[in-house]
This record gives structure tokens, sequence and C-alpha cells, in this order.
DNA sequence: GTGGTCTAGACCACG
DNA sequence: GTGGTCTAGACCACA
């Protein structure tokens, strides 16, 4: 389910964050949900254990998720919020790479900008119509 | 112009390469032009001239850019596309992953769908201008 | 085992990473084998660790190698021959300004041919012996 | 006639200069041979006057080349012999990287190295008739 | 203990 | 003044 990339430099442990935050913020995880264990999810991802367990540490910390003891690991009864930074100025800042990331991929897989916004624009029609 | 961010725990040299290459994709950059200086970019970014040099190796041997010794850094004249996949249909088939993968990542930081769009948008005006 | 020379004026990188090859292509590393660490060989050529993490690296990129993160560093199990001429004179074609160069530079350094003959003779002994 | 080659990582001023030594070695260039002009030579190599400039003062230097004033500059009388190194072990040293890179290379072609023993045994026996 | 990243700073090759 | 190489040394991610 969660997936990391290992030619990707990104550091496993920030992957493993990154893409656990994305399950919850994309609904696959939801408020309550138990997640694999520490174990269980370094044999998956064929890690060392280690590491999940600082991803899961960290991100208890940060109030993502919550240990029961000898119970497991789960999603947070009341997931906070995300702290959207507060100025337009920093949401482009933090967003700015994660579109980087889009366009240099999608070069690479030779994609031209001009579809990729084609295909942003597709979706931005569909998201209005389900708003309506 | 180029912009990275210290807190992405991804490496720095990454985050420049793939603004690069981004800058290039959403035709910031276009064949011919020349880059900063080696250090001038370090200047500008705050970083060590050797994480430029770095960089701009990386993609020299990519086959983005190309280097005149005593001169300068390039955009190479054919940024080579090595695998597009032939249809729009199949393009579109590689291409919705990376954009779910943006739309959830930046959903976990508390951007919504709204100002991703925008932003594309922003970049679609520079392209559109820039290839008058 | 891996010798460089300083007063060639070839870069120490290039020089550590031809020696790499020409290693594998003698027989000497065979898929698979783990190659001294970073900081080992460092050591052992009295070159700073950076630059042997630079050749590994470049090796990496290159298919030569792969490396283990916090394991180590290995042969590649299946080095790749991109571009091999088919036939055996098509080959020999290729090869012949390679033998000429080596020679003609050699004669330079004042190295008879006998001798050359006779440090390759010493390798292929090497090469048949590892093979069993 | 020289060839440098500008992906090698060899500085120019030391292909060239090793180009020309290769030159004298092989018997292209005889004692008394005029070489080309500073600007010529630049001019063919598509390199800065002043590198070649360097390399034709290198050999003055080390007596391989002589120039006169307003004529020229030629190959010398009695080419100094190369000095080879005394010692076997030494010669071996200096063989070493020269062998290296033909394997690298050859390796790089999808030519094995029994191919290359071969090749030079091929040589090695016509060397021998000649000699008889 | 393994490789990877980054820095500061020196020196070289080239134009 | 341009990029390239090398060093010394710090710190990080991973097993």
């Amino acid at each position: 389910m969660l997936a990391i990339n290992r030619s990707d430099p990104t550091p496993l442990y920030a992957q493993i964050e990154r893409a656990i935050r994305a399950a919850i913020a994309g609904g696959r995880l939801r408020s309550g949900d138990r997640l694999p264990t520490v174990r269980q999810l370094a044999v998956d991802l064929r890690v060392n254990a280690n590491t999940v367990a600082k991803v899961y540490a960290g991100l208890e910390r940060a109030g993502v998720l919550t240990t029961r003891r000898g119970i497991g690991t789960f999603v947070r009864d009341i997931p906070t919020q995300p702290t959207a930074p507060a100025t337009r100025r920093d949401r482009e800042r933090e967003l700015r790479p994660l579109v980087d990331r889009l366009l240099a991929d999608a070069s690479a897989l030779g994609i031209s900008f001009p579809e990729i916004a084609a295909y942003v624009k597709a979706i931005e029609g569909r998201h209005a119509k389900e708003k309506s």
C-alpha cells in the first residue's frame, strides 16, 4: 500500500512519513484506523525496523498517530489539521517543490507542460461540478 | 529565480536539480539559455558552490545541460525525451499518479486544490508569454 | 590492489574509476563481489574519502556497481554491455585503435612491446585461474 | 591528425602533449619535422591558443621540440630518448594505467578480456616474425 | 560501521 | 572569470 522509491534520494524515513500523511489526507487511512506493526511494515517495505519505528515516533510526537501499548498504533481520533502556512507566500513556498517534482518527473516521461496544464484543468472542471 | 526549501528533507542537490528540470519543463529556461554561474547560483541559494557544481555535473551527464569549459553552462539544444508514450491516452495514464501524488502531498500540507490549479495556471501564463 | 599514479595528469577520480572498470573487465572483480568500503579504499590509495565516494556514485549511475545503503558497494550482477558489435571482425576493428593508443603511449614512455605483452599475459593467467 | 577527446576528463594540454609524444614515438613525426603553428593547431583542435602554446613550451623545456624564432617549431634533431623508468616495478607502475584504459574502454564497447589477450598475442606473433 | 550530503576553502585548466 | 578537482572534516540515514 505504502510505496517507497529506493532510487529517490529523499531519505526513507521522510518518504514513509510523507506516504502516511498523504494516506490520511487522502482518506485511505481514517481516524481510529490501526496501522501495521512496526515490524510488519518494515518487512513489507524491506526496510530496517528502526527506520519505521522512528517514523511512528515522529508522527506520534506530531500528534498524527497515537500508540496504545500492547495494542498497536492508530490514526488519532481527531487528526490535527495540518497547519497550513498562513500567508499565500508561505504556502507557495511549500507548494513549489511539489509542483517542481511533478514537472520534472513528467518531463522525464516525455510529457510536455501544456499537457499537464490541460490535465489539471480537466480535474478542476470535475471539481467545480461536484461542488455545485 | 530557483528556490529551495531547507526544511524539506530532500537533499539540497536533489531540490536544485528538480527545480532546474522543472524550470526547463515549464518554459522558464529554454534551449540554449545560459544558467547562472556555479558560484552565482551558490550565493543566490546560500549553498556551497560544490553543491551547485554537483547538480550541473549530474545534469550534464543526464544530457540536460552542456558546459563549455571556461565559458559557462547552458540548456542543451534538444532536451532529450527518452521514453515518451505514443498516445495521448497512454501519456495521461502515466501522468495521473504523478498528479495524484502532488494532490495528496499538498493536501497533507493543508493546501487546497484550487490553489494548486491557480499556481499551475500562473506558470502556464509565463510559458505562453515567453514562447512569443 | 587498485593503484593510481599521482604524476599522471588524469584526475584521480578518473584513474580510480578506470582501475575499477579494468579490474572487472580483467576478472579481478566479479559479479557480486564487494568492493572495499569508501573509507578503506580512501586510506589505501591515500586519497580523500569524498573522491572515492564520487567514483562509486558515478559507477552506480553507470550501472556498473550497486550500493546497498548501510551495507556496502557491490559489483553489479550483469555488467551491462551496451553496444557490443556483432561480429568478431567488427569488434577487432573497434579494438585496434585502442591497442594502437596503448602501444603509442607506452612507446612514448619508453616501454617496449614485449613488456606489454608480458603484462597482459600476467593478467590473463589471473583471469583464467579465478574463473575456476 | 592529432585528436583530442573533450569528454575525456584528462586536461586538454595533457592530451595534446601525449598525442605529440605518441606521434613522435610512432614515427608519424620525425626529427626535424615542422609542427603546425600554435595558432593553426589551436584552430584545428578548436582550442584556445594559450593551451597549445603551453604544450609547445612544455615540450621544448623537456627537450622534445625546439623553436626557431620567426620560423616555427620543430621536432628536435636528436629526440631525447624517453627516460624509461629504470626498474621493472616502476615501468609496471607507468604501464598499468595505460592497460587499465584499454581494458576499461574495450569493456565499454562490449569486448571481453580474452579477445583482447588474443589480439595482443596475434600482434606479438607478427612482431616476432618481423624480427626474424 | 556503511554510504550520502554538505561545507569551507585551496588550487588547476581553460578562454 | 568560468567550471573542475581535491581536501579536511562535520553530520545524517540506514542496517
